[in-house]
DNA sequence: GTGAAAGCGCTAACAG
DNA sequence: CTGTTAGCGCTTTCAC
């Protein structure tokens, strides 16, 4: 190719090289360009990454390829690693800390850029200890990592208003004129969980009612679980808060085999906006995240990083806002008879 | 490293190489061994693919990435791959042809060993050139391709049994006592929307019934649609069989909208058996793919290809099974006043 | 501004 | 069975 354009090879590489430092002649550049354009020239990315130590390629790690709201994330990240020539190669973990590591590894083996952790991490020592080296090695050959949720690991990290966002939901539903009202958080090891339930008893608390919390584990069998528990329980609450669009799914179809009315026996509200909230009856109210902006942010901060001019605070924060829909309503007397 | 062993590096590379031709003496591959535990050594994946021209990775393109039926798949083929050491990328077209031949470029030059295509193609003739001239690079370096639904290029191929599962459905349903059998179909671009339309055919005009054929295309919304034209058209049938799950999602939805009860008002069936299945209400009965099993089986036919020795037919047809449950019933009167 | 040369870490070809 | 040699395709010194 650089024969074609008869310039040397080390010049041709300048030449395409956008962001180099080293001038090169307006009139040589298109020389190269047009022998490249000629040649139908493709430069070898296993090359380029041979001396770089690393390949254009990002990656996202999710627990579960089949959850929708990391199915979101991966959607706008994997957008802006496009307008900006990166692959986006998605790996799931499912859930499995070993698998995680090793994907990690293997990324890192094979010079990826970027990796973008979608989810929280684990409070387990001997992971972090083993994923603190893998990431360690990753920044070593120059590739950054950024956290897409609140982790341990101080990473640089894009995430959402958690403790925000279950304020606003919590107190939409007292100003429905709801004081019971119920909670499903998330699995104790994650960080998002605790900040999510930190919200929600705040508002309680300061409306002057009793918090009333119930656990789950952001899964879809853990929702029907926790709703199945709270309603046996009967603790008499007229609106119920869950905390991940997954659960809030279990609790649909849980509420659904037992013929509560939502919102006329329950009011029902759920942390998260995935699409599938446009198709279930009823249209949940919820908490919109922009995950696909979460996305995005990621892969800009982890391009930002790469090229050393990350200037943003380590943990960005992203505002959420309520989106009100059929599923919570004013409290009535009926509604109580559930208790 | 080598020097570490007291061995060239040559005699190196082929006392790690376990598929190597190349013979090496025991005790000298036992001193290979002890350096690179001692020294923590990992191959550089890019020098490797510099020479091999490809990297040890696999990845999956599919449509939607939201999409169960897709993640069911790349569980499958990820575990598997996982098995042999290499990498799954999962990349998400988003169902336009433009990405998807992005991916397929980029992934061949960042040097990926096989790419499974999930999905079918394109009957467009632009998009097939261009397929076409990204395979033939592909395999031009080594690396192979695999597709996991029926496709007009002449690739290698793990697919389920369309017509087989169809006829299977729609005789369990006639077996019912049901002779009014409508049918939502795929996008006619999809070799698959027509191998399950010809089953479900060809087994109602086996029993002297008209068939019932309403256009569909795979999504969700696209299944509330055709759902609910059905309906409103009042053809008078007393089943409906779906041909993919996501369809089927949509349909649900259109049918709990109209307090249609299945399968008391219409017995419901499906060609699919995602695992959501298990949470929707009423547990349909499904034409059970064996997904993760055809992920499986591309992943290892991809490996046999690398390695010369793939010598399966060209087609291998996965068994399909009937899984019955609670959305079909025996035809009583009163299902016919939906008509 | 440009070119020559070195080398990234590995593997294949060829001798021994 | 092992070592030597060459080279994958690019980028980056270092001279000019």
């Amino acid at each position: 190719m650089a024969r074609l354009a008869d310039v040397s090879a080390s010049t041709a590489s300048r030449a395409l090289n956008p962001a180099h430092s080293h001038p090169v002649n307006p009139a040589t550049r298109k020389r190269v360009l047009e022998a490249t354009s000629k040649l139908n020239y493709q430069p070898n990315l296993m090359a380029r990454g041979l001396r770089s130590r690393r390949l254009p390629t990002i990656s996202v790690i999710v627990h579960d390829i089949t959850d929708a709201y990391f199915a979101e994330i991966v959607r706008g990240a994997a957008d802006e690693a496009n307008r900006n020539s990166f692959l986006t190669f998605v790996c799931s973990s499912r859930r499995d800390p070993a698998v995680e590591l090793r994907y990690v590894e293997m990324l890192r083996l094979s010079g990826v850029s970027a990796v973008l952790f979608a989810a929280g991490g684990l409070l387990d020592r001997a992971y972090q200890r083993a994923m603190k080296k893998q990431v360690e090695a990753i920044q070593e050959y120059g590739g950054s990592v950024v956290a897409l949720a609140p982790r341990v690991e101080r990473w640089p990290t894009e995430v959402c208003d958690n403790r925000g966002g279950a304020q606003l939901m919590t107190e939409h539903l007292l100003r429905l004129g709801h004081h019971r009202i119920a909670f499903i958080t998330g699995p104790p090891q994650v960080r998002t969980s605790h900040e999510r339930e930190a919200g929600y008893v705040l508002a309680m608390k300061a409306a002057g009612h009793d918090p009333l919390v119930a656990p789950g584990d952001f899964t879809e069998p853990g929702g029907e679980q926790a709703t199945a528990r709270l309603l046996d329980s009967r603790a008499g609450f007229t609106a119920l808060f869950i905390s991940n669009d997954t659960m809030a799914l279990g609790a649909l179809s849980e509420l659904r085999k037992r013929k509560v009315e939502v919102p006329r026996d329950l009011s029902l509200g759920v942390f998260g906006d995935i699409p599938a909230w446009g198709y279930t009856t009823p249209r949940l109210t919820a908490i919109r995240i922009g995950l696909a902006e979460i996305g995005v942010a990621g892969v800009r901060r982890a391009l930002a990083i790469l090229q050393g001019q990350d200037s943003s605070p380590r943990v960005r924060v992203h505002p959420v806002s309520l989106v009100e829909r059929d599923s919570t309503a004013p409290l009535r007397r009926t509604a109580a008879a559930l208790a």
